[in-house]
DNA sequence: CTGAAAGCGCTTACAG
DNA sequence: CTGAAAGCGCTTACAG
């Protein structure tokens, strides 16, 4: 269904420059362009009258400057470069959102790219905003960090990640999670809880955040003795994946009792997959997520997850990224602490696991 | 938990420019800046030889052109903005990912902003955007349009809008949505399963396609005869909102057999309230969204809705935004079909309701 | 095929 | 307090 209209004509040739300038705004006013320029930027000295007829034709012709032309002048642009690999996880939604909010109180503008775990994809998204010479480049992705950031710390412009690995770069501000402590306590949750069997499921794409979950799960359940686990790791994210791996170790005969998801995200569509099966959560088999979107507190059951301060981690990285015009210049490594949140989805071991009505199944 | 570690220090004055600047390479390879120029830009008149060596200076000093400068002078600046009223709600993600993938293909990056439903904030984007001197600026939001928006059209910007009202502004390019037959076909659809009393969950903040959805269902509800329906208006969105809603429908003795929720991600909020009411859906209560994202099928119980074609929505707004470049200009409107997805969430009337556990909670 | 020069819209010393 | 001039990094007619 659609309706075919005339299309506006060109009127006057296309290449025309229909903006205008801070010439006809000083034409308008009978000053100089320079004139002109020191009201837009509000500078002190300009006389009373002046300024006021400045400020009138400024109004009339509803001038708007041209942003480019000042920035390079200036150097600088007061827009930050934000790039992370999914914007299918709300958690980085919410961190986009965040960081957003805190570059808006500085009068910053977001320009932001996803890379769909796309190497390539960085690589361009980086040299554009280098190219735009961004004030401040913030990078939450699991893809390798390429070349071009060097590139930008080269450049002098202030890079800020979202994970990585230690201090390897001391250019390079990090802020990391202790997403290690928080999976830690997870898996001694379901531990005190009975559990002995249980499979992590994670993705191949490592974020160190979430390289480090896989870690501290394989650890701990050494650590505790847990009888039996497995990793199911998958080539994606989201809910998909999540019910792709439920299926996997069903077919595979895993039998165990919970299930840890490296997100909530993916938790979601495992909870989902339980159900199909006729599972139920937490009765025959517990399941946690990570990150604790808002999503986790509404699905059904909702989800025992470790909090990530999403707040704490975008005000660390907008101060990274403008840490050369602050007095109080940030410490460029900074380390936060993730909490567990007990929710419904989590409860005691009573002799239940994956496979429970599987073989109801096989026995009809 | 934090580690203070030395700040590099600003080695030889804070505002030296590091940049590769053409003049550098052309310098290296011997050359003038406009022929160093003509290599960037892959222009044909430069001899084999020189055009190897310039590629050789670019490629040691990594050079990397200034946008800002380049669009300086060109006039357009393969940007895009976007703006969106809720980045919270999953379907406005799918659009920017899709907007983002055509852009990407054209070799335009984007340019994004959330506005929370605050026209400040709308004006503020658009400004900034227009300040960028974008390529072209795409808008979905909920907020009536500012006064900027006329300057863009005036300054020959393209601006295109998913919703709004008919075509008051030959200018503006229009993607609107038939979602009066989809909510249309969720009405007969619950009407047919038996149910005739139903509650519609909305919120005030009236994007012009949510907005035909009230009318829709009042409208469709009363060709039906429909015994009793309600409107809960909202001041938020998301699930949230959703659990809200239904607490204050039970609070006010509405008993609806069925809930429609102006989107997927309300109607989240509505399934996870009604169970903490021990509810079943769709046993005792029918539910149904809007929109079709992702998470409407992993929901617990998948969520009947309407699906919105958003990669059609993308493609037609990336196309009007482009349109002047283009042999084949695309109409300015475009109206688009949406689909009833037929999930768990609804089911035949039983004589259940809203109220069917609040009275035996009270006879308790 | 190549270079010198003008100019995109703005800011900012530098004079007055 | 105000203006003329230089320059940010690039592209593009215009000569040669």
């Amino acid at each position: 269904v659609y309706e075919k209209l005339d299309f506006p004509a060109e009127s006057g040739g296309s290449d025309q420059r229909m903006d205008v300038r801070l010439e006809d705004v000083a034409r308008r006013a009978k000053v100089s362009v320079s004139t002109a320029s020191r009201v837009v930027n509000g500078l002190e000295s300009v006389s009373g009258s002046t300024r006021r007829r400045v400020l009138a034709a400024l109004e009339e012709l509803n001038y708007m400057p041209n942003l480019q032309a000042r920035s390079l002048v200036s150097g600088q642009s007061k827009t930050l470069g934000v790039i992370v690999s999914n914007l299918e996880n709300p958690f980085f939604i919410d961190l986009f959102r965040l960081l957003e909010e805190q570059a808006h109180e500085q009068g910053f503008e977001i320009l932001l790219a996803n890379t769909n775990y796309d190497p390539k994809h960085l690589e361009r998204a980086i040299r554009t905003m280098l190219g735009r010479r961004v004030a401040g480049l913030a990078i939450a992705v699991s893809e390798p960090l390429p070349q071009e950031v060097h590139e930008a710390v080269r450049a002098k412009i202030p890079v800020v990640c979202f994970g990585g690995k230690d201090n390897d770069q001391m250019e390079l501000g990090r802020v990391r999670l202790d997403t290690h402590a928080g999976m830690r306590k997870l898996v001694e949750h379901l531990h005190a809880l009975g559990h002995r069997s249980m499979a992590y499921v994670g993705h191949q794409l490592s974020l160190a955040t979430t390289e480090e979950r896989r870690e501290a799960f394989e650890e701990t359940t050494r650590r505790l003795g847990i009888e039996y686990t497995y990793l199911a790791v998958l080539e994606r994210d989201g809910p998909g994946a999540g019910r792709d791996a439920v299926r996997e170790l069903v077919h595979r005969g895993i039998d165990v009792s919970a299930i840890l998801c490296l997100n909530d995200n993916t938790a979601i569509g495992v909870l989902r997959e339980l159900r199909n099966r006729n599972l139920r959560v937490p009765e025959d088999i517990s399941v946690t997520g990570f990150d604790d979107v808002i999503l986790s507190e509404f699905s059904c059951p909702s989800l025992t997850t470790v909090h990530i301060p999403r707040r704490e981690i975008a005000r660390m990285m907008f101060r990274m990224l403008t840490a050369r015009d602050s007095p109080t210049p940030p410490p460029m490594q900074y380390l936060i602490d993730s909490e567990v949140v007990i929710r419904e989805s989590t409860g005691p071991y009573r002799g239940g696991g994956l496979l429970l009505r599987a073989e109801e199944a096989e026995a009809q």
